[in-house]
DNA sequence: CGATCAATATACGACGTTGCACTCCCTCAT
DNA sequence: ATGAGGGAGTGCAACGTCGTATATTGATCG
């Protein structure tokens, strides 16, 4: 059996509140005092009881994310880096995936196991703007990503429209002009399907260049199978292009690889722009142009948040939307000859 | 604030202990009074509150997956099958990183935070067989990966040896002879690079084949880019070789991908091996063949273990170590003319 | 019709911790 | 000498749950 409080302070011969005030580093204990406890504390290799910590001060010391799932690299990566900014602040992460399931992740804000956790860091992938309403809980909630705007919480996210619109201009001014797009969902506004593409029309827009429906290939999930099958349907549709922005990372190396199977040089023949910036975006052949969303920052940012809000307790602060700052980063497969 | 389980045995007109029978589904609870109580939890949206239960009962329902990074793409994929094969059993999952470092997986072990959890999933990368003893824990724990072996807990792993000595026969039948090893760990004997070294140079014997010092390049973390690095190396020293295996598909792909700017052909003048069956194996260009180790069934049965140990509570059964069986994924990366 | 028994429901305390309110005693300014 | 001030340490209660022991009820049986 581990050792108690009462353990302790048997051996060090005070109350066991003191012992709890030595732990808990308050003051009003006298030097001698302390040092007794830490040799009893030592002696017996005491640990606090963090369950029944939990129980009497409210405070867990630990957070959910919540992402679509952890085989996504995005989410991976971002999970790396919560988990490693939660580590900063000790507390630790439970993570839930939803599947990117709407029914999971309405049933996921609800769920019992939450209270096991001070509070959450959401990535939803199947809501919608029509769910907002599904966010007012009772715990401390901050939001990733681009499925809900003006929600009653925190939010955290990337700017997909300006970032879309520079990298599809970096593609233009680089001499490109049938860009095809891969990975759009049909009829979507918010997500990050619709705000990339609405950010790649704002880009030809400004350049004068016209909208052509037929470039536009649509798949489901952001795997890199679909981004294979787009290619296939693209290039089986004989549609002229010159070059692709993948709506992400995955989806582009996917369509990239298709490219090259049916015999196109990238990026002599078509330039391959990407959205993500993967940790193994440098390592394609070639190595992939894509956009840096400031994933580490947006990782940071909901923690701090997400901390933030539960130290102020029940106090009701405005939710906050915080944008975090984007980078093209330059790379083979958009190279100019 | 939630309700209680108070609130719900005031508002049912009952006692607390049959409201908590009934969320509890034990016996002798009468079906009207079943009904008056549940209708009560439903009014209240009454949840159990897990900190308190846990604290009573020493169960809290949650497990600990320790892995060294989950940026690392094995780990990612090997983190989304443990959560989901968790979820399955009702439970969830805490994630720790511990960077491969040594000296944080010890203190890892000795973490107060792992009170929070029943039990630990454990795959360490810094800790070799010296520190076998410290696996000896108070806490049902479960450990993965080839750095330690006949240890104190039960152990669930991959079969190193046998699937290297299977990838590299298969390698050697397709008529390679030089085959290039990447990924090497100076020294190692136990540890995946070490027992993979091992199963490559069984097969050679087998085969009757010579081992060359000079086709083994040695690296740090198995990144991305010390494939590169590894290959850049190799190819700076002007060995001859006519095949590569990549000690996992990180590596493999890294390699590739300089083995093709050099402006050698895969699998033409090249074949590449990987380890690890990822998610992009068959993706990337040319796909990469590799060994699918049996990642899946490992996270299910690590699970399985672990929480079979944390139900049977102190009984101490002998640790038992389970092996993954494995099989050889061929795709392009080693096709033959 | 009273005794017996099972089914149903309850009361009490404990899990290990921390917040609050308290006592005691020493110091220091008046 | 007196009282204010505050450091040091204590005791009690409570967080919400569940296990154990016990009380109550109604049905069954000889």
């Amino acid at each position: 059996m581990a050792a108690t409080l009462h353990d302790v302070a048997r051996l060090a011969g005070v109350s066991i509140k003191t012992v709890s005030n030595v732990i808990n580093e308050r003051p009003n204990v006298g030097s001698a005092t302390r040092a007794r406890v830490e040799a009893a504390i030592a002696e017996l290799g005491y640990t606090p009881n963090l369950t029944a910590r939990g129980l009497r001060s409210g405070r867990k010391g630990a957070i959910t994310l919540a992402v679509p799932d952890l085989a996504l690299s995005y989410f991976a990566e971002l999970a790396a880096e919560v988990i490693a900014a939660a580590e900063a602040a000790g507390v630790v992460v439970l993570i839930e995936q939803t599947g990117g399931d709407r029914q999971r992740e309405l049933a996921l804000l609800k769920s019992p196991r939450l209270n096991m956790t001070d509070g959450l860091v959401f990535s939803p992938l199947g809501m919608g703007q029509e769910d907002a309403g599904a966010l007012e809980v009772a715990y401390p909630l901050v939001i990733l990503g681009e499925r809900i705007f003006d929600g009653p919480t925190d939010h955290v996210t990337m700017r997909n429209v300006a970032a879309a619109r520079e990298a599809t201009g970096y593609l233009l001014e680089s001499g490109r002009t049938r860009i095809a797009v891969v990975g759009a969902h049909e009829g979507e506004v918010v997500g990050s399907a619709g705000l990339r593409l609405r950010g790649y029309r704002e880009a030809l827009e400004a350049a004068g260049v016209a909208y052509d429906q037929e470039l536009i290939a649509y798949s489901g999930l952001w795997h890199r199978a679909n981004g294979a099958t787009c290619m296939r349907d693209l290039l089986a549709r004989g549609v002229e292009f010159d070059a692709v922005f993948g709506l992400n990372d995955t989806l582009a190396l996917g369509a990239m690889r298709v490219l090259q199977e049916a015999g196109m040089t990238v990026p002599g023949d078509v330039a391959v722009m990407g959205f993500d910036d993967l940790e193994e975006a440098p390592y394609s052949i070639p190595s992939l142009t894509t956009v840096d969303p400031g994933r580490g920052w947006i990782a940071r940012t909901a923690v701090k948040t997400l901390l933030q809000r539960i130290a102020d307790g029940g106090q009701d602060r405005a939710p906050e939307t915080r944008l975090a700052e984007f980078e093209i980063r330059r790379r083979e497969s958009t190279a100019t000859a």
